[in-house]
DNA sequence: GCTAAAGTTGAGTTCTTTACCCAACTTTGG
DNA sequence: CCAAAGTTGGGTAAAGAACTCAACTTTAGC
């Protein structure tokens, strides 16, 4: 299942968001990308799309940061892949040459499927099980 | 779903040689080609890859051409993929960052439903049902 | 109001992969 | 032997992936 590392890196990010979820603090791109190990420079651009996707909300300034914007078991894999990698899911299979329509439609089925399983998993089940919100004192 | 061109064009072509099985004639390129609109150029490359893998096979010279090696429900898609695109199935997610293993844990499961369902699927899901074998007299 | 710490924006870069094309070679039936 | 087929290996143009960088804006707190 050939995805890309910026899907992984946005859900590794996420996962880390859902830890701060509920504490008081916001994360900021540094914590983030060193908690996950992503490079700062390119996580910018995906906080970035997550945010215009309606992922995570921001603020600017001091005491800024991100934060997921709903609670972590109501975003899905689906979610984040949709915004993320947006061909994934969109392109249709061309229906050319005598054998296009019933390949398209094989693989339609495999890539219903395949949606139907990213929309079963949410945020929460990239969490630690027995980790409580995390309070930062 | 994003699966590549050379993807579709295998599948395409396969079921075209779905229709010659049981025939007396071997396809050739070109007939294939333009059968299924694939460049035939490109199409070489993907017929080499498949007989390399033995889900057909080729004879050369005069009369020569391609057929498949197996009967058409006895080869899956997950089958044909595996071939074509062997990256597909192959790749393990990074475990890198805190949420590393939750993550790839996750997207490990959605690959296997992914290829379960390439598995459900044969070449003879591709052929017209009505058509019987295909001969030219 | 300054200032430093944050996020925001947009452009640029390097590397790999995809989707091809082409020419020279080998095999084989008639 | 020769023409029609497959075989092999090289090459290439365009797109996408995975970053990097610099300049800008916002905001908390003194």
């Amino acid at each position: 299942m050939k995805l890309s590392l910026k899907v992984e890196y946005a859900l590794r990010v996420l996962a880390q968001l859902g830890r701060y979820h509920g504490g008081p603090q916001l994360a900021h791109i540094e914590d983030l990308a060193e908690a996950e190990d992503v490079p700062s420079n390119y996580l910018v651009q995906i906080l970035n799309e997550l945010r215009n996707g309606g992922v995570i909300t921001s603020r600017r300034g001091k005491q800024g940061g991100y934060a997921l914007t709903n609670e972590p078991e109501a975003v899905s894999l689906f979610d984040v892949m949709r915004v993320i990698d947006p061909g994934l899911f969109a392109n249709e299979p061309s229906r050319a040459g005598q054998s296009g329509s019933l390949v398209a439609e094989a693989l339609n089925k495999i890539g219903a499927s395949f949606e139907e399983r990213a929309k079963e998993i949410s945020i929460r089940d990239l969490m630690p099980r027995d980790a409580g919100p995390m309070y930062y004192i």
